[in-house]
DNA sequence: TATAATCTATGATATTTGTCATGTTTTGAT
DNA sequence: ATCAAAACATGACAAATATCATAGATTATA
């Protein structure tokens, strides 16, 4: 099993914060795991208990809402860590934790961090400003979702994705979802984001092979209204 | 000038982490002011280079869309702090805010307060947790404008107006917006606002009086659908 | 207190988005 | 390779929401 002391993917997230000695009596209690795809981490309203630091792979957080629809409220990437704002809060987890990929996590106990929280001030920093960064883009979001138009927030998913995960040696985007995923980012009906990207192909914005989506003009996808 | 070490507003927000000797030390650098409605304290892109903690009245952080209409993010009200996110990041700001009310706020300068974040882990920790509890909120906001109704979200703003501000001696909301500003908030157009509002009175789920709003049936307001 | 400016209200209509139905394609398991 | 299940796709229609136009009510101010 890898160390967390020598394991670059630290580098990403507040536990580069820590010390070399913290880091080391972390490594001794971490748990490693691979996760399938489609697999569920946690659900909404379970205990996480300790927080997940993402190897590899890619995770989408997601919400049940009223109307029995999921809106997945953020996408996980390698070097996220999940679950902070359990660790800090101490309450049940607000989302429900899917693989969209086979992922490679640690998993570290509350127990093992929580004080590094209370103690050391660069750490709890350096959260806090992972933290402020993306209360920032959630704030984003929310004006997004108010006042953009679904064509409008599916080209921006697009675009999203095409800069976070970049493309395959084809030009395929990085990252794999099913339309279900791409209607539950957006927030419309899965038929809507079908037609959409539809349009989007028909319109030379982006072509498909299956679930693989390759982005044929970005500004064109920039400049969708 | 009240002083900040007894100042009863700071049990509200993460100052009551700070130790007797640093709120004297930051009571003798606050400014203290007063801000008439409407007025703006600052504007999107702007530096704030400090925190302002709200002794009384409200405040609405907005943002501007690509569309050009304000999207209401937050109400800040009575011992909340503004300005928390640009202190931790050293950001400008992302949202405008401007005064709902007569507002009387107190200023702290950056210089005086960011070292406490850096070595008071009590105070960082607190406002760690604080804003922990922000970003559940917020993605609990993206998931209600992404899932639910127009209809669905003005009833909401009407329960937690009711639930945050409570009502005068009249049995008012105890905080009058503009229709504008109700649409400002569900992300609608301003006359779709005014109609679902008018549609409310119809239902007796409310009654008004020029901008003043009162809740009839709260548990009606709470079955829309 | 007049008068302009702003805010509220409502109708008519267009546009966007969701829902239901149906057929096709892809995927996964045996 | 075959079959069933899931995912994708598209049409037809309904519902929700935005936009434009217009008029009345309220508010601020000279």
């Amino acid at each position: 099993m890898s160390k967390c002391e020598q394991c670059i993917i630290k580098q990403f997230n507040s536990l580069r914060a820590l010390g070399k000695d913290d880091l080391i009596r972390i490594s001794g209690c971490k748990t490693s795991k691979f996760i399938k795809k489609g697999e569920i981490l946690f659900r909404e309203g379970e205990s996480i208990n300790g927080v997940y630091c993402v190897k590899d792979g890619v995770c989408k957080l997601s919400k049940l809402s009223a109307n029995g629809k999921d809106q997945i409220v953020k996408l996980v990437v390698r070097g996220d860590l999940i679950g902070q704002r359990s660790l800090v809060t101490d309450e049940k987890s607000n989302l429900t934790a899917i693989a969209l990929n086979d992922m490679e996590i640690c998993f570290i106990p509350r127990n093992e961090i929580i004080n590094d929280l209370t103690n050391n001030a660069n750490f709890s920093l350096d959260m806090l400003q992972e933290m402020a960064k993306e209360l920032r883009i959630a704030d984003n979001i929310i004006v997004d979702m108010a006042q953009k138009s679904v064509k409008q927030r599916l080209a921006d998913v697009l675009i999203y994705l095409y800069e976070t995960f970049n493309t395959d040696e084809k030009g395929f985007l990085g990252v794999m979802l099913s339309r279900e995923d791409y209607a539950s980012l957006v927030g419309t009906a899965t038929e809507s984001a079908i037609r959409i990207l539809s349009q989007f192909k028909k319109e030379g914005l982006i072509s498909t092979t299956g679930k693989h989506v390759k982005i044929e003009d970005l500004e064109g996808l920039r400049r969708v209204e």
